[in-house]
DNA sequence: CTGTTAGCGCATTCAA
DNA sequence: TTGAATGCGCTAACAG
């Protein structure tokens, strides 16, 4: 059995208050008795409970990431990682510890309510949610990564629409008609079902503003195939297998994530595809690895590592009550030679 | 001002005990009861706080993933995060959170103290390191990976030595002589001096053997250089810098971590040289994206994913009482085009 | 089926 | 400088 505060205390002939003390305001008591606490509490190896602690103090000294599915799932985008990094960064610098919460048997409210932390860094919130008013019950301070901001939503973002618009405009002049889009597949909860949405509505807005530049319709279009994938390479390259097949397959994939394009790249060599001779990947993130591909993968940079260490920075913000309020990040098109003329 | 379970209790006329049944085993109460209680809850947007009940319980439903690294430069290691998915899927399967745990301010022994989890996943621990002493005061189970076994300390890895003695066979019979060898640098931490040195000790050993049996010293040979290095590209792009620079550079650089083989590959090509024709390169890991690289790396596979994934069932095993051991896995080396004959 | 009574281990007033 | 008392919010025997 572990010793408590009591043990000391008895042990020491002090009171527990006297004990706490010597752990958490050691100014407070004398020298001698702050050593022969400390002394006992060696020998009888005590260490305070930190749940215990915790009820009493009222917070956790923890926040929370929030991510839609699996981490072994959403592990395996280097773009998480990277917004990993970037809350880990200010975690270190504050003292506090990461959790990574994902849906508890798929169901993300669960998560919600057990989560002991003092609050949440989340993915692709926007108004309106069902998921807010957990949120709200908990009365956890929250901001969202890809999101959409809202009165009473701080979001961390890009311009989403302005980048695909920025994307397609490119794509366009690069003279690519025949186009496939591999939109990320939306995350459906049981309890919410309309996550991760919005990215993919801004993104097409944005195409759809490009394309009717020249005159050219995003939707019932035989020329542009939009795909629902998972943002996974072996989804990607499943789909990239049958795309290719078509008779009549297109000048260019554009992927929603970078580890897409991996999937992409593979299958397409398979296929005996030259990139980007017989067909042009672009893509969006810039993952760490992009730049390693063969080719060289050109595609829309945004700032994983940065929304991640911002988002915490606006949390801990939210948690000393200062004002706080939505950001929206710079992305650049990185022009590798992934993309062709055709 | 939150509402507790006794602001629940009293509004519907029962005692707290019967609106803690509601939440957690409504068996053993009225349907009638039941409803009432979950529409008092639900006006008053009451929900149970997790901390207390953790308190109440004496469990947290959530373990912890050890790194005696700042977050940020430990995820920079994608084969981290393949060992952070492994696990991730077992707390998927358990209903248990996760939390990385990382030194605070450079202190591990603070995290520990202050992790509140029901078991702890860790890196790299081996018999003997001043850390042990923490976990048992805490009475945290804990199961280490890449550490050393010990009758009181399970360790999920590889025949590190044996792999590195196969490597280095390969590496001597493509006809390489002149080697460089990126050695993970230890991880200094102000209170436990000595982590991350197992796998070292271990990989080198392995090497001596190998260069043993062609009478080749490890030490003390002029065309055998060792370097301490970050598990970054960043580190490894460094020192290949200068070590390209030198007019005895090496037919081979042995890298410990596939992440650093994308800093190699970069520096390589920018001074000219060309793998594998004028440089070979090998290494241990082979991270998901090794295979995409170009050319395409010739690695030492080790189970990220399932290291974690075993490790974390081991550390149920562990919170359930059942006996448990120690676990060494296979390695292959994945010859790809890396390497070649000097 | 429901209520009463003790804790869980610590932090923090307020007195002394 | 120290100690006693109270509370944090919930769970779990036990009793009825």
């Amino acid at each position: 059995m572990r010793s408590t505060i009591n043990d000391i205390a008895l042990r020491a002939g002090v009171s527990k208050a006297t004990v706490s003390f010597a752990f958490n305001n050691p100014s407070k008591i004398s020298k001698d008795t702050y050593t022969r606490i400390m002394e006992i509490a060696g020998e009888l190896g005590y260490v305070p409970d930190p749940v215990a602690r915790t009820l009493a103090k009222k917070h956790t000294g923890s926040i929370g990431f929030l991510v839609p599915q699996a981490v072994h799932e959403v592990l395996q985008n280097p773009y998480i990682s990277e917004i990993i990094r970037g809350i880990g960064y200010v975690c270190d610098n504050e003292g506090l510890s990461l959790s990574i919460l994902s849906p508890l048997k798929g169901v993300l409210s669960q998560t919600i309510r057990n989560a002991a932390v003092d609050g949440l860094v989340t993915l692709g919130i926007g108004p309106g949610m069902s998921i807010l008013e957990l949120f709200y019950q908990r009365g956890l301070p929250f901001v969202t990564i890809d999101g959409k901001s809202d009165k009473m939503l701080v979001n961390i973002g890009i311009d989403d629409s302005a980048a695909a618009e920025n994307l397609m405009d490119t794509v366009l002049a690069y003279g690519h008609r025949k186009i496939a889009i591999y939109v990320l597949k939306d995350v459906l909860l049981p309890d919410d079902a309309d996550f991760s949405s919005i990215v993919n509505e801004c993104r097409l807005e944005g195409f759809r503003r490009s394309l009717a530049k020249k005159g050219i319709p995003l939707e019932k279009n035989s020329d542009i195939q939009i795909f629902y994938t998972d943002s996974s390479m072996e989804d990607a390259r499943d789909i990239t297998h049958d795309l290719l097949a078509l008779k009549n397959s297109p000048s260019v994939i554009i992927c929603f994530a970078d580890i897409q394009t991996f999937g992409v790249y593979e299958e397409c060599k398979r296929q005996g595809f030259v990139i980007p001779d017989t067909i042009s990947v672009i893509s969006f993130d810039d993952i760490p690895f992009a730049r390693f591909m063969s080719p060289p993968l050109t595609t829309v940079r945004q700032p994983g590592f940065l929304k991640g260490q911002v988002a915490a920075e606006v949390l801990m913000d939210m948690l000393a009550k200062r004002t706080v309020s939505s950001i929206v990040m710079d992305t650049e098109l990185i022009i590798r030679s992934s993309l062709a003329s055709v």
